[in-house]
DNA sequence: CAGCTGACTGTAC
DNA sequence: TGTACAGCCAGCT
């Protein structure tokens, strides 16, 4: 049995690079429309380096980055995010 | 098993 | 335009 979290690592690892999803496309497509922060919660928790959480943003911020937000910042920024 | 926590989101002031 | 509040869900203790 497959948990949300789960998905939600099959899905933010499915984002192609240059492109970056919101916690609540995020959250949709693994199936929970409304897990938003569920999904912040997993991401937290994940260190997963094959899992590209930089490119997971907020609908209204930029979010937050176990590793250090300026490292995402310019990861976004390298991969051609213009959002920054 | 029940309760707390968190990298969210949208609405209201 | 910016800050504050309430509602939402799954994971972890």
């Amino acid at each position: 049995m497959r948990t949300f979290k789960d998905r939600v690592r099959e899905v933010v690892a499915a984002i192609p690079r240059g492109q970056v999803m919101t916690y609540g496309e995020v959250a949709r497509r693994a199936g929970h429309p409304n897990a938003a922060r569920a999904v912040g919660a997993i991401m937290k928790s994940n260190f997963d380096p094959a899992i590209p959480c930089h490119r997971v943003v907020g609908a209204t911020s930029l979010g937050g980055y176990n590793r250090g937000l300026d490292l995402k910042r310019k990861r976004l920024q390298e991969e051609g995010y213009a959002g920054v």
